[in-house]
This record gives structure tokens, sequence and C-alpha cells, in this order.
DNA sequence: TGAAACACACTACATATGTAGTACGTCTAT
DNA sequence: ATAGACGTACTACATATGTAGTGTGTTTCA
């Protein structure tokens, strides 16, 4: 078992078009649907409708949140990137490597062939470890802060 | 970007219950329906049929393969074990890292807190690598037979 | 030789997800 | 006051996924 699990927050599960609005809105926040379809429309070309339906799915599931300003609906996240990134990156662990960090690396070094440059990092951050082997962790970036009811 | 795309496979990705499925035809193959209903029986409590019609979907998806006998139909996979893995991590590390290794071994460091043990693993392979960048590993465990192309 | 056992095909249905259209309300500038 | 412009709400629909029932054919054993 790596990392053991802080709280049990229920982790957060993105879908792909969850995952590409979550990064426009905390890019934007707090932001109109509006901005959010502009923001993806290179990339993906959705429709307004279906940012918007999707953003209201959203909203019931607690990912995001609104504040109206008149006529207007703002949105923010409940969720912050690292939130998502972790619930994703356990999703993944506890999916294919059984839940533990060390098959994965072992994996990752027997068969993806990490390039040098990964090795480099790697070593990088083993020799940073070193010094410090539960890590400093100065603030917990991107947590968020509007009592949105999730005590963490 | 971390261990290049060794040739343009879709990059395999399965669902939850086809993850559950794949890793018991993993470890019978080649079995019937049965076989794997009963192996998940235990943990997922699947009805035969569930169990049935999911491996019909992975058949038509080309995860299984059969092989009629008599009345008998054997399933085994398409894809091994490793090839799953990559598909689970590779989607992860697009999604949330947009598709690079480091950032997401910044993470770890950063927002996991890796345990003593974790860190006793990774700086083990750190100096592994230090030997053979490119990993020595003699064999490639459980790669598919069948030609599945990758010069790896 | 017939009835359990077993295996398979077909059908069903709820929820989730991706994607979008349409109607309606509200500013705002003429 | 009125037409755009903009924003919202509601509705729609196809595919994917999880989950399972039913009917029907095949073995096998008493």
């Amino acid at each position: 078992m790596a990392a053991k699990e802080r709280s049990e927050k229920p982790s957060v599960e993105l879908t792909e078009a969850e995952w590409a609005i979550m990064r426009a809105v905390w890019e934007h926040e707090p932001c109109a649907a509006g901005t959010v379809q502009e923001a993806l429309a290179p990339s993906r070309g959705w429709a307004y409708s279906t940012v918007k339906t999707t953003m209201d799915r959203m909203l019931d599931k607690g990912l995001l949140r609104v504040k109206k300003i008149r006529n207007l609906r703002l949105y923010s996240t409940t969720v912050g990137e690292v939130e998502a990134k972790r619930g994703e990156f356990h999703r993944m662990l506890k999916r294919a490597f059984g839940g533990a960090l060390a098959p994965m690396m072992q994996f990752l070094v027997e068969h993806e062939g990490l390039s040098a440059d990964d090795a480099r990092q790697l070593r990088e951050i083993a020799r940073r470890m070193n010094k410090t082997t539960k890590s400093p962790r100065p603030k917990d970036a991107d947590r968020k802060e509007t009592g949105d009811g999730r005590a963490q």
C-alpha cells in the first residue's frame, strides 16, 4: 500500500469530458459556461449546449458549484487539481497494480523503458527523498478554500 | 514524454468490470464463461448471464477471443497484462499529467507522501537504473505469444 | 430414454456519458 | 419599446456499461 489514504474522501473520478471542463474551469474560475465553451472550442469544438449540459451534470455530482449574479451563473470547482490527480492516479493504481505503488514502479522500469531523461528525473527525486523521506509538503497547494462541506 | 510510443497500438482501455474479467481469464485461460463467473463470484457476486454478457461484449471489442470445442466455448485474452497495465497507466498519465512521467513523479513526492518503504523501493529502482538505463529485464513475462507486432 | 445439469443465445432495462437542439427570459443599445 | 445578443432551462437521443432474466439446446447419468 503506497501513500496511506489520508482521509476517506471518496476519491474523485472524472470522465474525459469532465477533465477537459475541469481544466478550463480551474483556469478561469469563477467563470460562466460560455467562457468554458470558448476555452474548449479549439480543442474540442463542443456546442455551447454540450458544455452546459455536462457542467450541469457536474453540478449535480458536486464537482462544480455555482453562484448566481443577476441572471449570470458563475461556476467554480469544488475539488482542486491535486485531488483530481490523486483520484485519477489511485484509480489507475488500484485497477492495474492492486493499489500498490511499488509494483507500478517496477512495471515502469521493466516494461516502459524509461527514457534516460526520465531516469535522471527519477534519480533526482529519489535523492531529494533521501533528505525528506516523508516529503515536507509545504502547503496543500490547491485545497479548496470556501467551505464546501467536504472537510478534506 | 516518458517511454516513447513504441507502436501505435490504440492503447487498451478496460472498464472496471472488464478488468475483473480479464484478471480471471488471464488466470485460467483458456476457460469457459462459467469458470470466470465462478472465479468472480466471491468478489463480485455476478450472475452467470452478467459475466457472459460482458464477455460477449469484450469479444466484440476484440479483448477476448473464443474457441469452440463441441458445444463448449473456451475464451482467451487477446491482450496481455502488460498491455492492459500500459493502457491504464497511460490513460491516467495523459488525463492527469499531460502525458509526461516527470510531473507524475513530482506529484507523488509532493502530494502523496510516499511511505518510507515506497521511498526505499524507488531508490532501489533508481540504483538499478543506474547500471542499465534501459532495464535488463530478461523475459517479457506475459507478452502475448501471437504476433502482436510491438517490437519494444 | 428421460430428466437433471450445464452452457449458450437472446432480450431487457437502468444509469452514465457524449453530444446537441430548441424555446424562453433578460439586458442593452437604438 | 423593441430587436439583437447572450444566457439559461428543458428536452432529446445514441452509445456504453452494469446487471440480469428466459428460453432453448446439449450432455450425462441413472
